[in-house]
DNA sequence: GGACACATGTAACAAGTTACATGATTGG
DNA sequence: CCAATCATGTAACTTGTTACATGTGTCC
């Protein structure tokens, strides 16, 4: 399961699963997401297994927090699952799914309406990947002076940037063939289309 | 549920289950995939729910198929899936993930062998897409002389592109800074990274 | 007192995976 | 006869979603 090695990962440092979940929704919505319904139990799981410690502490501000560290062997499977070679899991992008089946609406101005929408979603994510990247640049400087971990956390983001961006160039690249289309149909009388 | 709908949208040209099941590894695999033991329940569901309605026939090769045909009102539910805005659901990038924590190994040739087979399993991937979008010129001329359903399938083909190009972009970029990296640390004496 | 953020969880359900059962037909 | 491909399916399980229950502490 690759949530558990999820968390594992996150929890490099001691965390709560609320915690955890605000993480899942600010800092990885780009590449994963869980709900809190799945993280409490993922979690209570693997300290079962022996995998995460926990204990109580208070809150600074609300009830008490359970705060949950990875044990040695927690570690351990954390790092067999990244060296067991990058999981390329089965791809799910329902907005691809629809694009293709969108021709069956014969209805132009609604395709450009729904890639109009893609692209405001997408370019609404690619600030806060952007501004995380300028803070990482002012606060740690060049590329090249990442220690380790931030080397990968940096990597991670760029991958996030590549891929929205690559999205939103696809968005331009389909809004213009869709206007065109759209033009060319004004121009021409009913039912000569071509 | 997004497989119901895709089925109903790939079912424009009646099919079995078998058959989908074939199109999901032949023709989805970059935007979506089912295993047909998922496919063949749900092909059933649709059917009790009115959305879809089948028939056997006998097989040319092997036992008899049940073919599978939309009816008004699945292509409806199709429609107004389609309608619902784009559905931009939960990415889940496991490789992303792994790259995040991938510091954890603290060992760079190791990291950069990952990413080296995410290329290679990438670079794999681009070549049927670009061999269908080769195809669809030569057997359909210029973009804009593609018919509706044809527009739309050679949108969601360079979306698959697009993506496939951008993590292959991201890759190199990030082979040659692992590489700089290793180069780096030959050069300098143990313990003193920076 | 009410809204809001903090905090942990359960229950019921939906979706997806893995393993298996069954059997026809074709080609070597 | 054996392996491969065609063809449909079930069962057990894991994973993920939606809805809800419960309660604390802070600010207005």
């Amino acid at each position: 399961m690759s949530l558990d090695h999820i968390l594992l990962g996150m929890l490099r440092q001691p965390s709560t699963g609320y915690e955890l979940g605000r993480q899942f929704s600010e800092r990885a919505q780009h590449f994963w997401f869980a709900e809190r319904s799945q993280i409490y139990p993922a979690l209570k799981r693997m300290r079962d297994r022996g995998w995460l410690e926990s204990w109580e502490e208070p809150s600074e501000r609300g009830p008490t927090r359970k705060v949950y560290e990875t044990t040695a062997e927690g570690r351990e499977h954390l790092v067999e699952w990244l060296r067991d070679g990058p999981h390329i899991g089965n791809v799910r992008l329902g907005f691809v799914a629809q694009t293709f089946f969108l021709g069956e609406l014969d209805d132009y101005p609604e395709s450009l309406s729904q890639v109009r929408k893609m692209r405001a979603t997408w370019e609404s994510e690619l600030a806060p990947l952007e501004f995380t990247q300028r803070m990482m640049r002012e606060e740690h400087g060049e590329d090249s002076e990442l220690d380790r971990e931030l080397f990968h956390a940096h990597a991670a983001l760029r991958m996030g940037l590549h891929s929205l961006r690559a999205r939103i160039a696809w968005c331009d690249e389909t809004i213009e063939r869709m206007e065109k289309r759209i033009r060319a149909a004004e121009l021409e009388p009913v039912g000569t289309e071509g």
